[in-house]
DNA sequence: AACTTACTAGCA
DNA sequence: GCTAGTAAGTTC
C-alpha cells in the first residue's frame, strides 16, 4: 500500500494520511494536487509527502489526481513550509497563497517542459545587497545590469514592486531594455492561471509584479530585486501575514539566488542586516547637488495663528512667493488626504463615527461626503447633529483639500493645482503643486522649492516607527529637487532633520538603530500580535484577558518572549467584530510560532477567532 | 474553517 | 425530561 501526506488550505496543522488506489499509483509525489474527501465534503489537497505505511486507521482513499507533475517544485514546497512556520499559519494556507485562484480550486494546470537543473547544489548562497539610492532613480541602470547578467547566465529573474502603479512604471524602464520574456503576474489578475503556465515554460525570464509574484514558478532563479522595500505595501494584511522582502530573503537563500533590496531610504531592516554583515550595503551617492534645508521653529509661531487648521509660517509662505515670482515650480507636501480628519458637532462636541468600526469618518470635500477609511462605508454629512440635533457640524483637521484653498486665499495670483498621480500631470500646469506621499515615487520630476507641512503629523505618530517613515518621506522629498526644502516643525533638533540638513543620513540610522535597541524594538527583536476577534464586545474582551493569563503563565511560551501588552484593536470595532491585541516580543521567531500553534490549539472559545501577525506593522 | 458531540442552564 | 445555546473536540 501506499499513503500520500496531504495539507489543506484551512487553519489546520495536518498533514493527514490518505491511500493511494493501485491504479493511480505511479505519478504521485510531493507538490501534487488530489482530490480529496475531507470531513465529508470534496477537497483540493496538497501533497506535502509519500509513505509506505500509515498509523491511522480510518485512511481514506484518494479520490483522483490533478497533477501527474508537481505543481510546487521542492522550492516552492519548502518555502511555504518556511513561511508557515515563521508566519505561523498551517502548511496549506502558504501552498494557497503561493498558487493562482484557478489552481487553488482544482482546475488543472497544463503540464511544464522539464527544464535541466542549474548546477547549484554546494554553491555557497549570495550575500543579499541593500541598495540605498541617494540619487532616487539611480538603481534602476543596476537593476537592469544585474537583470540581464543574470539572464545571460540562463538564470530568472524576479522584480517586485508594492503596488501595480510602479510596476506599471517599471515595465516602462524594463521592456525595450530585456530581451527575454517579460512576464507580469499579480494576483487575480485575469488569465492569471495562463501567465503562471506560460512562466513554468519559459527556461528563463523575468517576472515582474506585486508580492504574490515573489511565488513565481520560474525556471533557475538567479535574483530577485525588490524595490522600494521599505513600502508597507509588501505587508499582507491577511492570513498569512507574510511580508514579501522576508519571504524574498527566504526564496533567495533557498534557490542560491542573489536579492537585492532597493529604496530611496532603507528600512532599519535592511539597514541592521547590513550592519551585521548579513547583506552588502551599496550607496549610490547623488549626482545633482543636495538642496540647501531650512527648518523652521514653529515654536516662535504666534498662539493665534496656531490655532488655525493650516499653519504656513511667514517664513515660508515668503518663500513660496519669492519662488512663484521668479517662475519657479513649488511642491507644498502633506503628509495626509482628504479635506478634514474629524466631522464635529460645534454643539456638544460629538464626533461622527462609523456605525460599523467606531472610528472617525472623514469628511471628502469632492465628493462631499463623509467616508470610513476602514470599511468604506459614507454618508452625506448631517445638517443637525445625530447626538444632540442641534447646534451645526465643523470640520477640523488639515488636508490637501484644505491646503489648496488657503493657499488659493494667500497666493491668489498663482496656478495651484492638487496632484493627483493616477492622472498624468504637466509641470507646466501650474505654478505651486499639492501633493501627498504618492508623489515621492515620481523622482523623475522636479521641483525648485519643495515645502514640507505637517511633519509633525508623522512624527508624533504613536508608532515606534514614527521617525523612521518621516526620514524616508524627506529623503524622497530630498530625491525632487536639487535646490530647496523648507520644513516646520516643532521639534528642529529631532536628528531626523539634522541629519537631512546635513546630509548624513548614516547618523539618522546610527541613531535610530541605537533607540530600537534601547527600547528592545524590531529589528533587534520581534513583534507578535495576537489579534482576537469576535461579534460580542464582552465576550471578546473576556477570551482576549483569559488568553492573555495563559500566555503569561510559565512555560507557555519559549524563552526570550515576553507579553507586553493587551490592548484594544486599532480600532477597537471594525466589520461588526470587536478586536483585542495580544503585543508579544521575541527573540527568536520561529520556536515562538511553533509554541503559538500549541497554545492556540488548547485555546478555544466558542465566536472567537484568532489570528496571529507576526512582524505586525501599526 | 466547518462540523459533530457533550454539557449546562432554564423551563414545565 | 426536554431543548436551546454553547463549549470542546475532530478532521486522515
Amino acid at each position: 500500500m501506499q499513503f500520500v501526506q496531504v495539507v489543506l488550505g484551512l487553519p489546520v496543522e495536518g498533514p493527514f494520511d490518505y491511500s493511494v488506489p493501485v491504479t493511480m499509483r505511479q505519478a504521485i509525489q510531493p507538490g501534487c494536487r488530489v482530490w480529496i474527501n475531507f470531513r465529508n465534503k470534496k477537497e483540493v489537497g496538497f501533497v506535502v509527502g509519500v509513505r509506505r505505511k500509515t498509523a491511522v486507521a480510518a485512511v481514506k482513499p484518494v479520490l483522483g489526481i490533478i497533477d501527474e507533475h508537481p505543481l510546487l517544485d521542492r522550492h516552492l514546497l519548502k518555502l511555504t513550509e518556511e513561511l508557515a512556520d515563521y508566519y505561523c499559519c498551517s502548511r496549506g494556507q502558504a501552498i494557497e497563497t503561493a498558487l493562482p485562484a484557478a489552481f487553488r480550486l482544482g482546475r488543472p494546470c497544463q503540464p511544464a517542459a522539464p527544464v535541466p537543473a542549474h548546477g547549484t547544489a554546494d554553491a555557497k548562497p549570495p550575500l543579499p545587497e541593500v541598495i540605498f539610492d541617494r540619487e532616487g532613480t539611480d538603481r534602476w541602470s543596476l537593476y537592469l545590469d544585474q537583470a540581464d547578467a543574470v539572464l545571460a547566465q540562463g538564470r530568472s529573474v524576479i522584480v517586485l514592486l508594492p503596488d501595480k502603479l510602479l510596476v506599471q512604471a517599471a515595465l516602462m524602464r524594463i521592456r525595450d531594455r530585456i530581451a527575454q520574456p517579460v512576464e507580469e503576474l499579480h494576483r487575480n489578475m485575469p488569465q492569471e492561471a495562463r501567465v503562471w503556465e506560460r512562466i513554468r515554460s519559459h527556461p528563463r525570464c523575468l517576472v515582474i509584479g506585486t508580492r504574490s509574484a515573489l511565488f513565481a514558478p520560474v525556471n533557475r532563479l538567479g535574483l530577485i530585486i525588490v524595490d522600494e522595500e521599505a513600502d508597507y505595501g509588501y505587508k499582507q494584511d491577511q492570513v498569512p501575514h507574510y511580508h514579501a522582502r522576508e519571504a524574498a530573503l527566504m526564496r533567495a537563500a533557498l534557490e542560491k539566488a542573489h536579492c537585492i533590496l532597493g529604496s530611496t531610504a532603507p528600512s532599519l531592516e535592511s539597514w541592521n542586516l547590513a550592519k551585521k554583515k548579513l547583506a552588502g550595503l551599496r550607496t549610490l551617492e547623488r549626482r545633482r547637488a543636495y538642496p540647501l534645508v531650512s527648518l523652521i521653529d514653529m515654536k516662535n509661531i504666534p498662539a493665534v495663528s496656531r490655532r488655525q487648521s493650516i499653519v504656513l509660517s511667514k517664513f515660508m509662505q515668503d518663500a513660496i512667493a519669492l519662488a512663484v515670482q521668479a517662475g519657479e515650480k513649488v511642491l507644498v507636501f502633506l503628509n495626509r488626504k482628504g479635506f478634514a480628519t474629524a466631522a464635529v458637532c460645534n454643539h456638544c462636541g460629538a464626533v461622527l463615527k462609523c456605525p460599523r468600526c467606531a472610528v472617525n469618518l472623514v469628511y471628502h470635500f469632492q465628493e462631499q461626503k463623509l467616508r470610513c477609511h476602514y470599511c468604506g462605508y459614507t454618508r452625506q454629512p448631517p445638517a443637525i447633529c445625530p447626538s444632540c440635533a442641534s447646534g451645526y457640524i465643523k470640520f477640523t483637521g488639515a488636508g490637501t483639500e484644505k491646503v489648496e484653498s488657503e493657499l488659493a486665499r494667500i497666493f491668489p495670483q498663482a496656478r495651484i493645482r492638487a496632484i493627483d498621480v493616477r492622472q498624468p500631470w504637466a509641470r507646466e500646469s501650474a505654478d505651486i503643486f499639492i501633493a501627498t506621499q504618492a508623489v515621492i515615487r515620481q523622482p523623475e520630476r522636479a521641483f525648485d522649492l519643495i515645502c514640507a507641512l505637517a511633519v509633525d503629523n508623522s512624527l508624533n505618530h504613536v508608532d515606534f516607527r514614527a521617525a523612521e517613515k518621516t526620514f524616508a518621506v524627506l529623503c524622497g522629498l530630498a530625491a525632487l529637487t536639487e535646490k530647496r526644502i523648507v520644513v516646520q516643525s516643532n521639534y528642529r533638533q529631532h536628528y531626523c532633520f539634522t541629519a537631512l540638513v546635513d546630509n548624513t543620513p548614516e547618523v539618522f540610522y546610527r541613531e535610530e538603530l541605537r533607540q530600537r535597541k534601547q527600547f528592545a524594538f524590531p529589528p533587534v527583536r520581534h513583534f507578535v500580535a495576537v489579534k482576537v476577534r469576535g461579534r460580542d464586545e464582552e465576550r471578546a474582551r473576556a477570551a482576549a484577558e483569559a488568553l492573555r493569563q495563559r500566555l503569561q503563565s510559565p512555560d507557555a511560551l519559549p524563552g526570550r518572549t515576553n507579553v507586553l501588552s493587551l490592548l484594544p484593536g486599532q480600532p477597537p470595532k471594525l466589520r461588526g467584530y470587536y478586536y483585542w491585541t495580544i503585543l508579544l516580543s521575541t527573540e527568536a521567531v520561529r520556536p515562538l510560532s511553533a509554541a503559538l500553534k500549541l497554545r492556540l490549539k488548547e485555546f478555544k472559545h466558542s465566536g472567537i477567532i484568532i489570528t496571529v501577525d507576526v512582524d505586525p506593522v501599526f
